[in-house]
DNA sequence: GCCAACGTTGGC
DNA sequence: GCCAACGTTGGC
């Protein structure tokens, strides 16, 4: 299974929105690399939820429950379905930037994709700290 | 194909 | 609000 990081900023769609929701449609993705690693997805891979801009942090665990299929509103782009796992302790960004044992995250090698893997190492490290938090 | 201009993302 | 990073567009 692979792990992932997906971004969105809580005023375009948030965790209490994707909870409330039961699940969603990931898609408005319009990054070629990113594009990349949502077709890299399989149903059952685990994410984390990042929040961006407000408070940046990882707030939750969301799960692949549909591989990627085309945007029918323009099929160069993809989207793949998510629904949530659990809610975490947010684990900032600060937090994240701080500690060596994620200095390789891809999160913060390039910080504006959208979609990203994390490393199985880096997946059980954050989810960690969010839970000694 | 190069590159300057421009637009967007996202941290601060 | 500012600005760095970086992707896209368009003139040449």
């Amino acid at each position: 299974m692979n792990h992932w990081l997906i971004k969105s900023e809580p005023a375009s769609y948030s965790w209490d929105d994707l909870v409330r929701d039961g699940g969603t449609e990931w898609d408005g993705v319009r990054n070629p690399t990113a594009r990349i690693n949502l077709r890299a997805m399989a149903v059952g891979d685990l994410a984390f939820f990042y929040r961006s801009v407000t408070e940046p942090a990882v707030v939750g665990i969301v799960r692949v429950s549909r591989t990627a299929q085309p945007d029918p509103r323009d099929d160069k782009w993809v989207s793949v379905r998510v629904e949530p796992v659990r809610p975490l302790a947010p684990v900032t960004l600060k937090t994240i930037k701080a500690d060596p044992a994620l200095a390789a995250m891809e999160l913060l090698r390039q910080s504006r994709l959208s979609v990203a893997p994390v490393r199985p190492e880096e997946w059980t490290h954050l989810k960690g700290l969010a839970e000694a938090g």
